[in-house]
Formats: C-alpha cells, structure tokens, sequence
DNA sequence: GTCTATATTGTGATAGAC
DNA sequence: GTCTATCACAATATAGAC
C-alpha cells in the first residue's frame, strides 16, 4: 500500500479527535468534569491514556472544548425551530423531542452539568455565563406569543414560562442516567402541560 | 470547673458527629461524593481535615451514614401528608414546599445525586435501589386518587404521573445550586400543572 | 479531643520505546 | 501514531505532638 499523504494525515486526526470529543462528551455529560478520569475517556474511545495527550494538551482544554461545542448546538436548535413546521405547539414538542434524542442529548446534559458545578475551568464559567444572558430561549419568545394569542399556551411571561420549562427538560435529562433508555422522550405531552392552557 | 462526666462526653461526641453530617449532607448534595473532597466537609465543619476521621473512619462511610438518614427523611416526609390538613391538593402543595424548605432540600438532593451517579459505594447503590423498589411514592397513591376523584387531579396511572412529578421537583433542585435561594419554590404553582386537571 | 505532619494511594500529565 | 512506564502532585487516611 502507498504512503498516506498529508492529506489523508490531516484526514485520520481529524478523525481521532472527533472520536476522542465525542467519547468525553458523554463521559463529561454524565460524570461532570472533576468525576471525569482521563482513563475513563481513553477507555470510552477505545485508546490508551496517554494518546488523548496528543490531541489535547490537557482535560480542561477538552473539556473547554465540548462546552463550546454544546453551545453553539444548543443556540443552532432554537435557531432552526423557526422554520419547522405546523402549530407553535407542535414547534415545542418537536424541539423538545429533539432536544432528548441522540448525540444532541449530552449537549444539552453537558451545560446542564457545567451550569450546576462551581468546579469547572473559569474560561468555560465564562462562557456559559456569555450563553445565560444571551439565552437562545430569546429566540423562541415570538414563537410562544403567537401560540399565547392562539390559546395553546398558558398565559404568564413568556421568558419565564420558556425558562421554567426547559429547565425541567434538562434537569430530568440528568436524572434518567442509569437506565440509559429514553424514558422521558415518552412523557414530553405530560411535561408540556407546564407551557400549556 | 468540675470535671465532665461521662454522659456529657457522650453528648459531646454526638453533637461533634451530628455538626460534621450537616456540613457533609450539605457538600455532598451539591458536589457529589467524588467532586466532594474532605478537607471541604472539614472547612464547613469549622474543624480540621484530619479530626473527621476520629467520628468517620472513611468518607465512604460518611456518605453511607448520610444516604440511609435521607432515605428514612424521605420516607417520614411522605408518610406525614396524609396527616396535614386541607384536600389533596393543599396536602401536595404543602408537601412539595417542605421538600423545597430547609434541610430537608439536602436530604433530597443527596438521593438525586447519588441515584444519578455510578460512582456510590456498593452499600449506597444497594439502598437506593431497596429505596426505589419500595418507593415511598407508594403512600400517596390513595391520596392521589381522592384528588383525582374530586377532580383536582388529572387521569392517568397515579404512580406514573407521581413520579413524574417528584423527578421535576428533584431534578429542578439540583439546578439551581449556584444560586443558592430557592427559585422553584415560588413557582410550585407552575409545576403542579403537571399533575393537575 | 484536636491539630499538624506524614505515609499512602490515585490521577493528571510527560517521556521514551516500538 | 500509539502504547507503556513514569513523574509530579493532590487527596485520603494515619500517627504523633500538644
């Protein structure tokens, strides 16, 4: 077989960090930074210990990372519910669902973490404290006002209504730990009643 | 002064024992067992790292010691509501707030915690899941159902929607740790449409 | 009974062999 | 590029002074 060229090079480490962030994310969302052992991620990403040295110089660097990562995704989720379509209830439970599904689960488990911790690297403190106070939930206020004028939401304000909610979404994400299966993802029209008339 | 006796000794002792479990319960629900180092129980103790070994002999114990109490906390918690006063309703309401009040917000917090983590000792784990096994949820199943039956609660299996229930209000508690008064308490009314009519 | 000093263990991070 | 072996340091737990 040929040599690899660079190309290809750039292309496997390209490739081993994606598989190395996306071990640690779920190591990070369920564990939290400190319960974290950088053997626990290597172990994740089927890796040795000390090769994850090698892509990032330190767990904190990683860790910074993933927060990062788990922002811009979250922001990009209430970005898109605009263009979903149907109801804005049906815009809600479609986030909400979404939210709860897959790999974008831990994003939203890993601010939630972070958010709840005083232990975290004071650059991803920074960043989250960035996020809340441009909270992308801003963005889905005109949303729930048309669905306050066609009486499908509750009456109240809409950002704390907006708060209160996803606030429930994230906290019984970390709950459900153990059982790994989605068990909420099946309850969403029972938690909506919160938003609800 | 005279000498102290033998029972003064003894209360000494406990009252020593029962200021490092508070300081404990209160790290611990926050932190974690992990996140929580003992020099940190020892600092909110107000005594020296090394002093907490004379009363515990090991952290784990002290996490130990400090699940089963929370788990009898929150058993009497639920078998004392049937004794309040008022319907169904005001008997929950009242409930929730004292779950959201004081220290027993820590007790809860503790079970939340460690239920979500996999890093408890193998006793922790085994309590806790004697615990769930026979939730104590179970008490407020006939209280649930006279709601229901009056109409202050809405259809659906009663444990379920109890259970729902009671995972929002302890997840939500673990939130809002930075800010240490208590939000949620003022919006029991929000949260209770989860179970209501 | 309490503190300070220290032994011991576990974890983050690096260096060197392959 | 990857692994194993190791260093350095932090945390648990103990021992000895007061």
């Amino acid at each position: 077989m040929a040599p690899l060229n660079e190309q290809q090079l750039d292309q496997l480490h390209i490739q081993r960090i994606d598989q190395i962030k996306k071990a640690a994310l779920k190591v990070f969302a369920h564990r939290g930074i400190i319960g974290t052992k950088m053997s626990m991620i290597a172990a994740e990403a089927g890796i040795s210990q000390g090769l994850s040295y090698r892509y990032f110089k330190s767990k904190e660097e990683l860790f910074i990372t993933l927060i990062q990562d788990a922002l811009e995704e979250a922001k990009a989720s209430m970005e898109q519910v605009n263009h979903l379509p149907g109801t804005p209830l049906e815009k809600m439970r479609r986030l909400t669902k979404s939210m709860l599904d897959g790999s974008n689960k831990y994003f939203f488990m890993l601010i939630q973490q972070a958010a709840g911790s005083d232990e975290v690297p004071e650059k991803a403190k920074q960043l989250l404290e960035q996020f809340s106070k441009e909270n992308p939930i801003q963005l889905l206020i005109p949303l729930f006002i048309d669905g306050q004028e066609m009486g499908q939401f509750c009456e109240g304000d809409p950002y704390k209504l907006l708060f209160c909610y996803f606030s429930i979404i994230t906290g019984l994400m970390l709950q459900e730990v153990q059982a790994d299966d989605n068990y909420w993802i099946h309850e969403v029209d029972l938690l909506m009643k919160v938003i609800m008339k």
